[in-house]
DNA sequence: CCCTTATGGATATTGATTGTCCACAACTAT
DNA sequence: ATAGTTGTGGACAATCAATATCCATAAGGG
C-alpha cells in the first residue's frame, strides 16, 4: 500500500515528472478509493485542502497516471469515466440505477484470450468484461 | 434473415410506430451490416438513396430499435458508438487501431453471471465482454 | 381522400473532456 | 542557499458525439 505509492512517486520521478502536492493528493485518492472515483468525485475531495484544485488538472494528472500505467480508466456508456487505482484489467460490476461500481475477483481469461487471437488473428492485449444491474440497494428502493 | 426484418416491421407497427423508408433504410443496413457500423457510416449509406437524411434521423431510429430490443449500441472509450444488428450480448474483438470490430461466437457467461450475482448481491441483467487489440492487417502497417 | 399526429430534417444545445495560455512553482546546477 | 529553467496549475475556451427542439410534412386510420 504505502510501499505502491512510494513506488509510483519514484517512477515519476525517474521519468522527470514533477512531484506537485496536487499530483499526490490525486494519486492517494485513486490509491486509497474502492469507489472508482468520477474525475468530480476526485475533484470535491481535492478540493477541500487545495481551494484552487481545477477540475482539468484532475483530469491531466489521471491521464498522466494512466499513461504511466498505475491506474486504469472505465468509460461509461453515457461518455463519462470512472478511474481504478488497479491497473490490471479485472471484472466489474456496475450497477445501472446509481452507478455504483464493485470489483470482483479476477477472472482468468487467459485461455479465452488465447483462442480468439487464434481464430481472428489478432493481437490481443487487453480486455474488459462488465456485469450490468442492479445493487442491493437499488433492488429495494422504488422503480427510478 | 428477410424474416427478421419483416418481424421488426410487424411489431413497429403493432406498437404504432410510424414505417417510414428512413427506418426501413436505417433498419436493412443494421440487419445485413457484419461491420458494426458507426451512425456516421449509416448516415452516409442511406443518404445516397434519401440526400435530405439527417445525421440525427439515425441517431433517432437506432435508438428506437434499440429500445425495442431488436439492436445493441456499442459505446467506444472515445465516446463514439457502433451498431450492432444482433441484440444479445456477445464478446467483441476491436482493433485498437482502425477501431475495426469483430465478433466471436458467443461465449457462455452463465455460471459466472451466477456466480457473481450471488456473491455481489446484485440482480444481473447483461454483461460486456471486449477484447482489445490490432488487426491482422494493423499488425503489418508501419505503427501509427 | 382527409385528418390527426408522429416523424424527418435543420439547427441549437448539451456535457464530459481536452486544449490553450501564462504566471508560478518545482527541480537543477552552481 | 540561490538563481535559472522549464514543466505545471488553474482559468477559460474549445471540442465532439450525441441529443433536444422546432415546425412543416408525410404516414396511417377512419
Amino acid at each position: 500500500m504505502e510501499s505502491r505509492y512510494q513506488n509510483i512517486v519514484d517512477k515519476m520521478r525517474d521519468r522527470h515528472f514533477r512531484i506537485t502536492p496536487q499530483r499526490l493528493a490525486v494519486l492517494k485518492i485513486l490509491l486509497t478509493s474502492k469507489a472508482h472515483p468520477s474525475a468530480e468525485h476526485i475533484y470535491d475531495e481535492v478540493k477541500e485542502h487545495f481551494p484552487t484544485m481545477s477540475l482539468a488538472t484532475v483530469y491531466k494528472t489521471a491521464n498522466l497516471l494512466k499513461e504511466m500505467g498505475e491506474i486504469s480508466e472505465l468509460a461509461l456508456k453515457d461518455g463519462s469515466s470512472r478511474f481504478d487505482g488497479n491497473p490490471h484489467p479485472h471484472p466489474h460490476v456496475v450497477c445501472a440505477r446509481c452507478k455504483a461500481i464493485s470489483d470482483f475477483d479476477d477472472i482468468p481469461l487467459g485461455s479465452l484470450t488465447d483462442e480468439i487471437a487464434r481464430k481472428t488473428g489478432f493481437m490481443i492485449t487487453t480486455h474488459r468484461l462488465d456485469f450490468f444491474g442492479l445493487c442491493p440497494r437499488c433492488q429495494q428502493d422504488q422503480p427510478s
